[in-house]
DNA sequence: CTAGGGTTAG
């Protein structure tokens, strides 16, 4: 017979893998007698590795007419044809030809529930799950049963729109079918759970599942990593090994990795050990996982350790290291392994950058900057982001500039963190129209309140305290401000004394429920103490015990502002009494104090005790206190020696006082030397010693100081 | 499936 014969050789052609030639050969569609099914099946599977879809469009087409045409089909056949076209819908679909596939389906002469399967298989693999989860529907409503593989499929489309409606519907579905048993779909569904971040529901499946495998211990001890969950996925790594189930070299990377995202290093040895003991250090990923671990949980020294006795450093390796280093402030430990190995790539070069940064050297940042741009054209939005944090850092405009040009230019200027790290260089570097202009007309819509909070701190802290709280008011139509905004905000109302704004900024977190922590009531007690309503600032630090020194020292300059010197000194001594450490600024606090009070001998023995108890180094401010100190009480000798004693020369605003207390207290030998240094930094108006008949010293020296002290 | 940002405040 002819169509016998043309079938055979279609199959030989086939055999021989040549997929053209063997379409050529068929006989025409609309031929009486039909192909063989088998030599439709093994053209198609042909068309499939070959991944062709004009091969495929070719048989289905034929396969279409020639059933289309053949009469008075018998039961045999129409089963045969059934079975094919849903051979052809996968092949259709595995070329990539999904809307083909579909006219097929649609084009049917009967479905099956292998013809249900195919479609939903192939829209559950292309890019639209929402389809396959509608034809699924379709499928239950016109009565045909999902078999096990369907129900996989299509809840891996829940899990890849994250549908955790669809997954409760599809596990409902699958308790009914009684597939409660199959490992694989109740693994699917532990899966989907998880991924829709329904962990306990996907705990729940897990437990349902009557002899987990090893892949489904893997699938929630992932869930829960991936969740942020690490003490549940460590939990159940033990369980798992408990149980007597061998973990998968993956599994074991992420119960380390779990270990290393919860901190908990106690654990992360343990599994070290079994990792040691069940021969797992042989696998890469599972070593590199451990020496993170152990140089992200603070045990740098053990990661090191490991990294040197590894015998095959590979690059991920080495960077955790690198930035372990870097992290513990062993930056140059860290230049000597990066500098060791043999490759770098952008994360590795990314690592070392941030390192420097971390470390506060941030010419170092600039200067492997420049050295990453002469061995790799490779750089993205973390190197970036790097180098405007180093210049932020230094204050650098001009290089911050520069980097804002390039980011422009090289088109990474849509990435949020790079925008608000742009706000953040121009408004710590004082330059505020930029900021303000990047914000407002080059930042989109993904200006938050970071970005907004950068613009606000940088108004207030280069005194624009207006343009602070405008921007607080702009800021609300489109972000949420937040303990950091109200902290700039009130230290701009100090700034110009605006009471009731600061008022009104304090009631309205009071009515909204903001936390009012330590460096919100040191800013509200900064407010009200400088808007001299004392009664408040009072009320501010009473409002609950706090052991922050940045807290008590607001209070203490509070009082010295408001003339309440006796109980900021008393303020001083209870700190010591509950193990708070004073820091500079608190020992300034404590000078003003003396000053104002007049307690030069208490003063005295406070500097000693800072440097000399306390280790702290006297900055600038506090010599200025001391020269304060002593003139203002007309303690002119011990001024004298103190002076001679400094490890500098005075300054000329410091020789302006002593000037000044030379005259009161009529100190002649003194004062013409300290005019002699006034003279000589060449000032506007010379000044000349002659001791005046009477002379009235004013008395705003503390508060001058208190605005040298923020 | 292992390595690099993570921002703002006294």
């Amino acid at each position: 017979m002819a169509a016998a014969a043309s079938g055979s050789s279609v199959s030989a052609l086939v055999a021989a893998g040549r997929l053209f030639a063997a379409l050529d050969a068929l006989p025409p569609s609309y031929s009486s007698s039909p192909i063989p099914s088998a030599v439709y099946a093994s053209l198609l599977r042909l068309a499939t590795s070959r991944r062709s879809l004009a091969a495929a469009r070719r048989i289905a087409s034929h396969l279409a007419y020639s059933s289309a045409t053949s009469s008075a089909p018998s039961t045999s056949t129409s089963t045969s044809s059934s079975f094919l076209f849903n051979r052809a819908i996968e092949s259709l679909a595995a070329c990539g030809g999904l809307a083909d596939a579909r006219e097929l389906f649609d084009a049917m002469p009967r479905r099956d529930g292998g013809s249900w399967n195919a479609i939903i298989s192939a829209y559950s693999r292309g890019e639209e799950p929402a389809e396959a989860m509608f034809l699924f529907s379709a499928m239950y409503s016109r009565g045909v049963r999902p078999k096990d593989v369907t129900l996989a499929s299509v809840l891996g489309c829940c899990a890849e729109c994250l549908d955790l409606r669809g997954a409760r519907l599809l596990h409902g579905h699958i308790a009914k079918r009684d597939f409660q048993w199959n490992v694989i779909l109740g693994t699917a569904l532990v899966d989907v759970y998880g991924k829709c971040f329904a962990l306990s529901e996907a705990r729940r499946a897990f437990d349902g599942i009557p002899k987990p495998n090893d892949i489904s211990w893997n699938v929630i001890i992932r869930r829960y990593l991936l969740a942020g969950m690490g003490d549940m996925a460590v939990d159940m790594f033990f369980r798992m090994v408990w149980a007597g189930v061998k973990p998968l070299v993956y599994t074991v990377t992420h119960a380390v990795l779990a270990c290393r995202d919860n901190d908990a290093l106690e654990e992360g040895r343990c599994i070290h050990t079994f990792v040691l003991r069940h021969g797992y250090e042989q696998h890469v990923h599972v070593r590199s996982s451990v020496v993170d671990m152990y140089a992200k949980c603070g045990a740098i020294d053990a990661a090191q350790r490991l990294y040197d006795l590894a015998p095959m450093k590979d690059i991920v390796m080495s960077t955790s290291i690198v930035s372990g280093l870097a992290a513990y402030g062993r930056i140059n430990d860290a230049k000597r392994v990066f500098d060791g190995m043999e490759e770098h790539n952008l994360v590795s070069w990314n690592a070392m950058l941030t390192g420097y940064v971390r470390s506060m050297d941030l010419t170092g940042a600039l200067q492997l900057f420049h050295q990453m741009r002469q061995e790799t054209k490779e750089l993205d939005a973390v190197t970036l982001g790097s180098v405007l944090n180093a210049c932020t850092g230094l204050l650098d405009l001009g290089k911050g500039e520069e980097v804002h040009a390039f980011t422009f230019k090289s088109g990474f200027i849509g990435n949020p963190f790079l925008n608000n790290a742009l706000v953040r260089m121009y408004s710590k570097c004082g330059c505020l129209r930029s900021a303000e202009r990047f914000l407002l007309f080059e930042m989109g819509p993904e200006r938050d309140s970071y970005s907004w909070n950068s613009l606000i701190s940088g108004y207030e802290r280069h005194s624009m305290s207006e343009a602070a709280l405008h921007a607080l008011s702009e800021m609300q139509y489109e972000a949420t401000p937040n303990q950091s905004t109200f902290s700039s905000a009130l230290a701009a109302c100090a700034n110009i004394f605006l009471l009731n704004h600061g008022k009104q900024i304090h009631a309205y977190m009071i009515r909204n429920g903001y936390v009012i922590d330590d460096i919100l009531r040191s800013a509200l007690i900064d407010m009200y103490s400088k808007c001299k309503l004392f009664d408040y600032s009072i009320r501010v630090f009473e409002a609950g015990p706090s052991q922050d020194v940045i807290l008590w020292n607001s209070m203490i300059f509070g009082c010295a502002y408001n003339g309440k010197g006796e109980y900021g000194l008393e303020l001083f001594f209870e700190m010591s009494k509950k193990g708070i450490r004073p820091d500079s600024v608190t020992f300034l606090g404590a000078l003003v104090s003396c000053i104002s009070e007049g307690h030069v001998g208490l003063g005295r023995s406070y500097f000693t005790q800072m440097t000399d108890e306390y280790n702290i180094a006297p900055r600038i401010e506090h010599y200025e206190c001391m020269i304060e100190l002593l003139g203002k009480h007309g303690y002119m000798v011990e001024l004298e020696d103190y002076i001679e004693h400094m490890p500098f020369e005075p300054t000329t605003g410091m020789w302006l006082r002593i000037f000044d207390c030379c005259r009161e207290y009529r100190n002649r030998k003194l004062g013409e030397r300290a005019a002699q240094c006034i003279n000589d930094s060449n000032p506007l108006t010379p000044v000349r010693f002659e001791i005046a008949p009477h002379y009235g010293s004013s008395d705003s020296s503390s508060e001058e100081l208190m605005s040298l002290s923020h």
